[in-house]
DNA sequence: AAACGTGATGTTAGCGCTACCATTATTTCT
DNA sequence: AGAAATAATGGTAGCGCTAACATCACGTTT
C-alpha cells in the first residue's frame, strides 16, 4: 500500500519528496518539513536523523508546493524598464545584495518602457504570490494601478518620488534638473541646450528637463530641447553634439539627460578637438564611474542607484518581518559633482 | 454546500480562484483552465463567457498551483557570477529578449564567483521546478555537478566552451588570449605584461592568460602577470598601469584581461600624458562600446555577449518545444578589433 | 434507425507541501 | 508520586490548479 504500487494517475518519475525522506528517517512528513523550516522545533537527535535522510535520498525541496501550501514564496518580483541601462542594473544589484542575504529570490521583469507590458508583467508576477513587488517609477496604466492597489503585499515604487501606492524610494528628478541648471547658469553659461533621448519614454529625463527649464526661464534664458530618437548610448551623445553644434552654433553648454549621452559627447569632442568646456560645456546625470575618468572630468549629478535598491530591499524586508515601517517615502537625494567639463 | 460557508481550515481572504470564475461563468473549473491554457479547445461562445467572468471577478491566476499541478513552471533559472559586470548583464539581456517573447520568466541568481554559493543557488532554483537552467561557466563544485547531472531539464552552460553537462554556448577563451597575444607579438611588441584582477575567481581571464603565455613562450618572450586584488573597474586599470610602469619600466604593451581595466588604464594614460601606443600599447577583451569611443580606440577582442544569451535561450526553447537540438556545443566565436591603442 | 465518430465539457484524483489541531513524550512542579 | 505544564511529533485537510479519464451532445456513416 506504500507507493511501490504507482497510483494510476500521474507518472511517478519525480524527485524524492518529503514523504520519501520521512520514511527513510522513520518520522512523519511534517517533521521533515519542520527540520527544513523551523529546525529549533525539532529535537536535535531527530533533526540529525532527518538531515542525514535528506542527504541520503538526495532530497531537493519543492518550493512550488511549499509556497502554495504556505501562501508565501520568498520571491521578490522586480520590474525595471530596461536592462540595457546600467542604472537599473545597479538598482537590481542593490536589491539582490540585500534580498539574497535574507533568503529571497528575485524574479526579474523588463518592460522596455511599455506600460502595457508592465501591466502584463505585474499580472504574471502576482501569479507567483511574490512576497513583495519592486517596480520602477510612479506611472502605470490605470488597470495596472488597480491591481497593484488591490494586492496586499508590500510594493516599492522606486527611482522617483511622488504619489506612491505603498513604499516609495527615489529622488526628486525635477529638483535634480534644477540643480544642474542652476550650476550652469551660475557658471555663466547662457545658451544652454538640453539633450535627451526618447524623452517620452524616459519621462524621468523629462522631469529633469522641466526643472532645468524652470531655472532657465527664471533667469530669462531660453531652454531649447533636443530629443534624440535613439537609445541613450555614447554614439547618440556624439551625434547630439554634432547636431547641437549645427543647429545652435552659439550654444555654450549642453545639459545631457544622462551620463551615457554626456560621455559620448565628451569623448567625441576629444576626438574632434572640440575644447571642453571652452568651446562648449557638458553636463550629465547619474554619476557613472566613466565620468570620473574622462578628461576633463564630467560634471554630473550623482544618483545613489545601488542605495535605492538596497533601501527598497531593507524597507520591504522590515515590512515582511513585521517591523513597523514608519516613513513610506524615502528621498535618497543626489549630489552635484562638478568636474572640468563645465 | 458551495464555499459560501468557509471551510474551517485556512482563512479565506484570498484572491478569486478558478472555481470563482467557473461559478461566475456557469462552467466547470477545468473549462476555465482550458480557456487559459489551450483556448482553442473551448467553444468560442464559452470562451467569451469565461473571459468576461475572469475580468468581472478580477481573476489573477495562481502560477504556483498551476506549475505544481502540471510540473512545469515556465521559469528559467539563470545563474551568473556577478551583476556588477556589464558582460553578464548583456548576457541576461540576451536571455530575456528571447525568453520573454516565449512567455518564460527569468529567476536571477548571483554567485559572486563563489562555487559553494552557486551550489546553494542551484539547489534552491531546482526547487522551483524551472523549465531550464542557465549557468555561467563549466566549473562547479562536485556536489553541484552531481545534482545538475541528476536533473532532467535542459541546462545551458554558457560563456566558455568545454566538457559540458548538457548544452554549451560560449567561446574559447584560451584561443582568444592567443589571438590577442599573436596580434601584439606581430605588431612588434616584446615586453608584454598581462594584467587581470582576481584571476583565481575570474578563471576565464586565467584561460586567456594561458593562451597569451603560450604564444609569448613560443615567441621566446616572457609573460609577466600582474594580478590585481580589486574588482575590474576603471580605477583598478589605472592603478595597474602605474604599477606596470613602476615594476617593468621597459614594458611596451599591456594585455588586459578585460576592457574595464584596459579603458581605465587608457583614460589614465590620457590624463597623465602617457602616449598610447608610443610609450605603451594597451589591449583589452570584450569589446565594450566605451572602447570605440576613447582616443585612441581600444584594441580588443569582441565577445558576442548578447548573442550568447540569445543563442542559449533559443537552444533551450527549441529543446523545450521538442525540436531536435542537434549540436550540443556552440562556439559563438570572437573578433579581434584593432584600434589605435596597439 | 442504430452505431459510430468527433469535439466540448465535466468528474475525480492528485501535484508536494504546510496550517491546524490532536496526540504523545518529557519535564517541572507540588 | 502524581498532576500539570511543556515540548515534540503526528494525522488530516487542504493550498489552487491540471492530467487523465468519463461523459455528453451532436452530427455522420452504414
Amino acid at each position: 500500500m506504500s507507493n511501490s504500487t504507482p497510483k494510476r494517475h500521474r507518472k511517478r518519475v519525480m524527485q524524492p519528496t518529503l514523504a520519501d525522506v520521512a520514511r527513510e528517517a522513520g518520522v512523519s512528513a511534517i517533521t521533515v518539513s519542520r527540520v527544513l523550516n523551523s529546525p529549533d522545533a525539532v529535537r536535535p537527535a531527530t533533526r540529525r536523523r532527518v538531515e542525514s535522510a535528506i542527504d541520503k535520498v538526495g532530497y531537493v525541496r519543492n518550493l512550488l508546493a511549499g509556497s502554495l501550501a504556505s501562501a508565501s514564496s520568498r520571491v521578490i518580483a522586480a520590474i525595471v524598464p530596461s536592462l540595457s541601462n546600467v542604472v537599473f542594473i545597479e538598482v537590481i544589484n542593490g536589491l539582490q545584495s540585500e534580498f539574497e542575504r535574507h533568503g529571497y529570490q528575485i524574479l526579474l521583469g523588463n518592460t522596455d518602457y511599455d506600460l502595457e507590458r508592465e501591466y502584463q508583467l505585474v499580472r504574471t508576477f502576482l501569479g507567483w504570490s511574490p512576497s513583495a513587488l519592486v517596480i520602477t517609477g510612479l506611472r502605470h496604466s490605470d488597470a495596472c494601478r488597480r491591481i497593484l492597489r488591490q494586492w496586499e503585499g508590500p510594493i516599492a515604487e522606486i527611482m522617483e518620488l511622488g504619489e506612491a501606492i505603498d513604499l516609495n524610494i527615489g529622488l526628486d528628478h525635477r529638483e535634480a534638473g534644477r540643480c544642474m541648471a542652476r550650476h550652469l547658469v551660475q557658471k555663466g553659461y547662457r545658451r544652454i541646450a538640453y539633450v535627451a533621448s526618447r524623452i517620452a519614454l524616459d519621462y524621468r529625463a523629462g522631469l529633469r528637463y522641466d526643472g532645468h527649464r524652470e531655472v532657465l526661464q527664471d533667469a530669462g534664458l531660453e531652454a531649447p530641447l533636443l530629443d534624440m530618437d535613439q537609445l541613450s548610448q555614447f554614439e547618440t551623445g556624439a551625434r547630439a553634439l554634432d547636431e547641437i553644434v549645427g543647429l545652435h552654433p552659439d550654444a555654450d553648454a549642453i545639459h545631457f539627460a544622462n551620463d551615457d549621452l554626456a560621455t559620448g559627447a565628451l569623448l567625441h569632442a576629444n576626438r574632434q578637438g572640440i575644447g571642453i568646456p571652452e568651446k562648449i560645456a557638458i553636463a550629465g546625470f547619474n554619476g557613472l564611474p566613466i565620468g570620473r575618468h574622462v578628461t576633463p572630468r564630467l560634471t554630473t549629478v550623482v544618483s545613489p542607484r545601488e542605495a535605492i535598491g538596497r533601501m527598497a530591499a531593507r524597507q520591504i524586508i522590515a515590512r515582511l518581518e513585521g517591523e513597523p515601517v514608519p516613513r513610506r517615502s524615502h528621498d535618497v537625494g543626489f549630489i552635484l559633482e562638478v568636474g572640468g567639463s563645465t
